[in-house]
DNA sequence: GCGCCGAGCTAATACGTATTAGCATTGATG
DNA sequence: CATCAATGCTAATACGTATTAGCTCGGCGC
């Protein structure tokens, strides 16, 4: 750690090979145009040379030259620490990584984001954008403004999670909430269920907007279908409004509303999905403990992830035609918390 | 995606504000020595073009005149797919992710890295090393001819686990594998165990020799300590070999073969600790569905990722004085296979 | 002998920043 | 008034690569 021994450049390869840097520079990158000719010997010569130093191209340099780097960003936009988030997406990074690993590119992941006002930031002072050819965009609720941002500077990226026009569509790999919701409401109705609610959890992300929709919309032949918040620490008052309101099924936009649900109302007597059922909407996005198997379906995070990776090379490269946005299709879990609607029960 | 539109460079806000680019830059960088010097409005108005602009100076051309560019390179030895040690290392990762974000630093992983032979090569053709400040490896076996080079080259470099001199101390944050085996060890004997066995996985990695040491040393005392290999998918022979050894507790380097030993165990009519005694010697490198709650102990993955960047930052700006080598002390996890030896039986 | 051409290479420059030597100006001092 | 120091800034250069215009040299046609 006293002096760095000055590393090995193009330059030094160049003497050492009786040749100029620019013809070095030449034979790494294979130019073997029209334009440009290098005898046989000669590009043996300069690989021999490599070869024996063991030369690798700065790759800072090489960036600053020319124009890619095959390096992608990866911002995730929840604060990491010390939220249990993590957890949830991991399975995208998983998929990220897998095609990363695929495509030759290295991940840069901006951890180095300040959060401000709660959430992080990818504009600001320092931030370092350009060391990457494009950049993922994780988070359950993206600033608009950095959207426009991002468009605006024709900067390459592609959200995780469908995402409403920022001045400009916006390219992204999204899960079909609308139609898993859809699906699972589609079944209440089949098993009889006649009085549903939803149980949202106060939010106006995308991916919530996404699943009220399909609520929303399968839910039209229902004799009664309400929307309600879920109020934290408020679990038993929730039960007794739903069981007032004769609902006999629920569908729970949050994981952990959900288990919370279900305690309050083995607490107070009931069973599930004896008195009452409970449909989950996606994964758990913090870790909650339970042994229960919700109905519900599954997010395809590992494949969002790796198709991320696809849509945001196309952009970088720019083969991509049109907006890419994808939505993939959920797997619908059949897990043992929808039943059928006791008969014997009221219904008003 | 047609042309993109020329960003914004100091030049730009030079010529804006009506100074130099050199000006720019020290305004930039805050630079208040005694040697260079700006007046306030100078300062202010430079400011305030940046601001407008919203600029932020090209990371890459910084790193290639400078010298730092505050990202950490991590480096995962072993290949990431499709291997299941993901879940291993994710752990290590998190700590790591913690600590980069404390320290301002974005994280660089090297998912490109070429697979040679069955394991990744850090250093080939087109490694993108030098874009970090230094690097983190992970991996379970590192090689030494790349650690060599690494020390040749004054890369700055940290592993995760201890390792070998090679040509050079080499700084690390490693697990105390040999006090917690001995730990362990220690606990049996006085729990009346006298025929230990070791079942080692045939590896010679550093962290399979530490946990070897540490059962050797504090062995001493038994009276028959011995070692053999775990031969994959043998668990009935090995299960056999021990019993008519008179070996009343097994150690056990790779968790899997505990769980296969252990059921192996149970095939054979035998009860854990009652007639064996079981002892892990670590979490799972692979995953592997288990219900029983082994004795043994848990490597401390996250603070070893923390601390793994702190070293490193020492070891980038040098402020570390001699070899920085840290070694973690293990928790040991209680668990319930670990008995008393059956009096009754024919101890030979 | 002259012009031309193609092959094989190099000189020069750009990329955007950090750094340093030094210039111009001002005010103070003898 | 000459000298000097302090102040505020700029010109020039380095970092290591990619790219392109253009140079040299030999051979060939006429």
């Amino acid at each position: 750690m006293t002096t760095p021994p000055r590393r090995v450049t193009q330059r030094d390869i160049a003497r050492m090979a009786g040749v100029s840097q620019a013809t070095v520079s030449l034979v790494l990158n294979n130019r073997t145009d029209a334009e440009v000719r290098i005898a046989p010997e000669t590009r043996d010569r300069v690989l021999r040379v490599i070869a024996e130093t063991g030369y690798a191209a700065d790759p800072v340099a090489r960036r600053l030259a020319s124009r890619f780097n095959r390096i992608i960003g990866v911002f995730t936009y929840e604060p990491a620490f010390p939220s249990g988030s993590r957890d949830f997406f991991h399975p995208f990074l998983l998929g990220i990584e897998e095609y990363a690993e695929r495509f030759g590119c290295d991940l840069l992941l901006f951890t180095s984001a300040p959060v401000v006002d709660g959430r992080r930031r990818i504009f600001h002072q320092d931030n370092r954008l350009r060391l990457a050819d494009g950049c993922i965009l994780l988070g359950r609720e993206i600033d608009g403004a950095e959207l426009h941002r991002l468009n605006r500077d024709g900067y390459p990226y592609v959200a995780v999670g469908r995402r409403d026009d920022a001045g400009g569509p916006v390219p992204y790999v999204g899960a079909d909430y609308a139609s898993a919701v859809a699906q699972l409401v589609e079944v209440a109705l089949r098993r009889g269920h006649r009085r549903l609610m939803y149980l949202n959890m106060g939010t106006n992300a995308e991916s919530s907007e996404d699943r009220r929709r399909g609520f929303r919309a399968a839910a039209t032949t229902a004799e009664a279908a309400g929307e309600m918040s879920a109020l934290a620490g408020e679990a038993d008052t929730t039960v007794d409004t739903l069981l007032a309101d004769g609902t006999t099924v629920v569908f729970v936009e949050d994981f952990a509303t959900a288990v919370a649900l279900e305690s309050a109302a083995r607490r107070r007597g009931l069973t599930v999905p004896g008195d009452l059922s409970i449909v989950t909407l996606g994964d758990p996005t913090v870790p909650v403990p339970t042994d229960i198997a919700f109905t519900g379906f599954r997010i395809p995070r590992e494949e969002m992830g790796r198709q991320s990776v696809e849509v945001l090379t196309g952009v970088i490269d720019g083969s991509a035609a049109g907006p890419q946005q994808r939505l993939l299709a959920c797997e619908l879990v059949e897990g043992n918390t929808l039943g059928t609607p006791d008969p014997a029960v009221d219904r008003r």
